[in-house]
DNA sequence: GTGAAAGCGCTAACAG
DNA sequence: CTGTTAGCGCTTTCAC
């Protein structure tokens, strides 16, 4: 800014209020500073800028990681983005965050940097942070931030009465890690509309496969091989349902004659796999964009529900058919 | 800083130092500090550190927009971001950024707040900024800056083959903008292949698709509007692809049977449109990997080639089959 | 080993 | 209308 303002023969105040667009400036002056502007390509830093100024028009949206549910939040915020004025920063430690990311990351931003933030799947919830924050998928349920997420319960009886329509009775749920809301309430889905049915839920079918390929591998193993294996299995997320396809094929099972796999999320992902996955989707861009409209009125002191729960739908593709006559 | 440094007693200079771990701290006041920290939850703020310390163990990643093609690469470098020890900063104006959006992302963010950028797809490459940076496809072809992109003419020679190779004659190519290097060459890779089996280019059959749904849309129509359409679209890249899918099957064509497509990116969207496209993969998880890997390199002075270009592959699925027998 | 002071690039008051 | 001045929250000499 230095250099604009010693080019164009003014001080550096003035050069501030050209690119801030204040009054008080001559057109002559407003003119010649936007020229060298325009010629040096100068931009101001955003640093700098948001230390001193505290408004910046730039929204984050912090992650832990930029993976498929993330990213397709990130599409539908950045398309909704566009009529707002503002610009978006999506800040990930790369998965190196560890517990707590949610908070280091906002205060590292906030007061600085952003005029407030969407936090994806954050595990620990503050209600204070400084800027209007909004919530997606908090693990922890809705609680004293708003919240944008699915009906995971109505989605996992969906899933489950999808399964059950097909003919299958032996079926097995890969549950997500039991201290997260949405795991909870897609397990509770899937007891809802067992019993619903009249089918009763055999305990051992019920297991924790915690989300990730991982912690999915052990439980599905033990799943598959039981002497009498389900015939079925509804994945509480689509990378754990993609792994119990994985295992399937590499212990000699077809999927999905000898068994019908369902996940929850539909990522894009979920369609590349081999059969293509029959899953619940959540309507992932359309929470992005939620969210990212929620915390623009939160910004611009608008009354708006704290908490905007939207609807799943059953996808169906290829893993999913009715179980072979024994 | 200032709360931390009053409730340990110490000087906001000591907490500082602390923080970063510099050395000339005793144990005593070090643990004392650290408490504090910890208790107060304490993160410093990126925007003023960066400002005096021009290191901020940030990367950038600079895009147009969150859509199906940068998401990929976020993905990819949110990998390989992992092992390096920095965080990960991805900025984009939401689309309103206009031309020579990323000279001006660039400065904003650069000098303070990150130490190095990649920038996805940049049609203005500028060689010197400031901060070191990598370029993912830029649209001028490989230039001043060190450069990640796909081998769009072998890739390009691919999909014309696959088309030749099912029996096509009648291909039609739907490129992308004439300006732009990867367009340039994906069409150079059509009639190359052509050129080598022997089948003329038909050039009514060769339109400017414009790499969007709403440039490709005109294009298309008279492509499928001729007495003697072609039997066969190869269009250069996904979105175009998809799009001719659409404009097919409104016209009441069927895909793959009256028409085959084939498109070139493979981003996740294209397996998901019906029937699902064959198409030229781009490694693009990889490529954002690999520009992350070659900033950080560049970053630490490591020597590296300044140009990374990575092999395409056939993707077959079910948007295209033999032409049908006349 | 610790703190005082200067200053990173910018904006906001205010004086001229 | 324009420039001077005082910080924003932090890091970094450099005395003590």
């Amino acid at each position: 800014m230095a250099d604009v303002a010693r080019t164009a023969g003014v001080s550096v105040a003035t050069v501030s209020k050209v690119v801030n667009g204040r009054y008080g400036v001559a057109a002559s002056t407003l003119s010649r500073v936007q020229e060298v502007i325009d010629e040096l390509g100068y931009e101001a830093s955003l640093g700098a800028r948001s230390l001193r100024s505290h408004r910046t028009n730039v929204l984050g949206i912090l992650v832990a990681e930029f993976e498929p549910y993330s990213t397709e939040l990130l599409k539908g915020a950045s398309a909704a983005v566009g009529a707002t004025g503002y610009e978006l920063l999506a800040y990930s430690g790369g998965g190196t965050g560890g517990v707590g990311w949610e908070r280091r990351y906002l205060s590292r931003l906030s007061g600085t940097l952003i005029d407030g933030a969407v936090i994806v799947t954050p595990t620990v919830v503050e209600a204070h942070a400084g800027v209007p924050v909004v919530a997606v998928d908090p693990h922890t349920g809705p609680s004293g931030l708003p919240t944008v997420d699915a009906d995971s319960f109505a989605g996992a009886v969906q899933a489950t009465e999808h399964l059950l329509g097909l003919g299958h009775r032996r079926i097995a749920f890969l549950g997500g890690r039991p201290d997260l809301e949405s795991a909870r309430l897609r397990e509770d889905g899937f007891r809802h509309a067992m019993a619903a049915a009249g089918v009763p839920v055999d305990e051992d079918l019920v297991r924790v496969g915690g989300y990730r390929s991982e912690t999915a591998d052990q439980p599905t193993h033990a799943l598959l091989a039981r002497d009498e294996p389900p015939t079925a299995v509804f994945a509480a997320n689509d990378l754990s349902a993609i792994h119990v396809v994985e295992v399937a094929r590499s212990l000699g099972l077809r999927v999905p004659d000898d068994l019908s796999v369902i996940g929850f999320d539909n990522v894009p992902e979920s369609a590349l796999v081999t059969p293509p996955l029959t899953t619940i989707a959540q309507p992932l861009q359309q929470m992005g964009a939620e969210a990212l409209r929620l915390l623009v009125d939160l910004i611009d002191g608008k009354e708006r529900p704290v908490h905007v729960r939207l609807p799943t739908e059953l996808v169906e593709r290829s893993s999913t058919a009715p179980p072979r006559p024994r």
